[in-house]
DNA sequence: GGCCAAATGCAAGTCAGTGGCATTTAGGAT
DNA sequence: ATCCTAAATGCCACTGACTTGCATTTGGCC
C-alpha cells in the first residue's frame, strides 16, 4: 500500500518551497503539537535554550505569508499563532475558523470544529464597493478553568 | 418645551461621574466627530498641541471600562477608538456592532446599522463550561477607496 | 566539493503602551 | 468665596513586541 501521507514539518517545508531548516522544522513541530494558539515566548520556551527570537518572528512572518499557519490576538498585544493555514494538512480545515478567548486568563483557542455561517457576511449588509475577503469571529468569555 | 437633550461631552462625562477635564472633554469631542474608529496619535493630532500622550492612554482607559467607548484593533498592532459604549447617547446603539478593516489602507469601519445575528454564538456551539460574553466580528477585505 | 541566494544571529532601533511620582485641579464641603 | 482632598495631569523612564541592518552561515542545487 502507498505510504499513509505522513505530514511532517519537513514535507510540509518541502511542499511549500521553503528551505528546510532547524528554526522552521522546530517552530512547525511545536506549533503542530500545541492545543491552542501560542504568542512568541511561549513558543521560544519550547525550542532549544539559545535559539533567536528575532529568527523566530521571521520565521513566523514567513509562515503566515505562505499560509502554513494562521494568527489570531486575544485582549493584549501579541499574536498567538496556531498550525493550519490555506496551506494545511487537509485542504478541508483551510477555512477560517472561530476563536475564543478568554478574558480572565488570556488563553486563545480554535473553535476548529465550529464554521463560519456562510451567511454571517450577507446578513451584515456591507455596502456596495466593499470586497470582503473573510470574515472573522472572536467570542469573548471565560473558560471552564477560570469559570 | 423641555431641552432637546443635547449630549455633549460634558454632560456624558458627568452622568457617567467622571470629573470634567479639558482632556477628556477634548478626546470624546474628538472621537463623537471621527467617521471612524482612530489610534491615539491621530487622536493627539486633533487636541491641542502639547495634549500629553499618557494622560490620553489613561484617558481611554477609563473611557473604556467606563464604556464610554468602544476599542477595535485592525492588522497592526494598535487601539482604535470610537465612541459609543454600552453607555453611548441611545442606549439602542448601545450593542456591540461588527467591523470592517481594510487589509490594503488599514483603517477600521463601524457597521454600526448591522447587527450581529443573536444566533451566530449559539450556531458556533460553544463547549459546555465556557461563558461567552460577546462575539467580536470583524471584517477583512478592501474598500471601496482601495477597491 | 563548490557555489550562492536564502536563512541565521546579533546589535540596535522603533513603537504602543505602562508605572512611578511630584504637581495641579475639579468640585464638594465649609 | 475659600478650603480641602482625592482624582487627574504631566513628565520621565521603563517594558515588551516586533523590526531593521548587516555580517556570517548554510541548505540545496550543480
Amino acid at each position: 500500500m502507498p505510504k499513509p501521507a505522513p505530514t511532517t514539518p519537513d514535507s510540509t517545508l518541502k511542499a511549500t518551497g521553503l528551505r528546510v531548516t532547524p528554526v522552521r522544522v522546530g517552530v512547525l513541530g511545536v506549533l503542530s503539537k500545541a492545543a491552542a494558539p501560542i504568542d512568541v515566548p511561549a513558543i521560544l520556551a519550547k525550542l532549544p535554550p539559545g535559539t533567536d527570537a528575532v529568527t523566530v518572528y521571521r520565521t513566523l512572518n514567513t509562515f503566515t505569508r505562505k499560509k502554513l499557519v494562521h494568527r489570531v490576538r486575544g485582549e493584549d498585544r501579541s499574536w498567538r499563532y496556531a498550525a493550519g493555514g490555506a496551506a494545511a494538512e487537509t485542504e478541508r480545515h483551510a477555512h477560517r475558523h472561530p476563536h475564543f478567548v478568554c478574558d480572565a486568563c488570556g488563553t486563545v483557542e480554535c473553535l476548529s470544529g465550529a464554521e463560519i455561517p456562510r451567511t454571517l457576511v450577507r446578513s451584515l449588509g456591507v455596502g456596495a464597493g466593499y470586497g470582503v475577503t473573510y470574515a472573522e469571529v472572536v467570542l469573548h468569555g471565560v473558560c471552564p478553568r477560570c469559570g
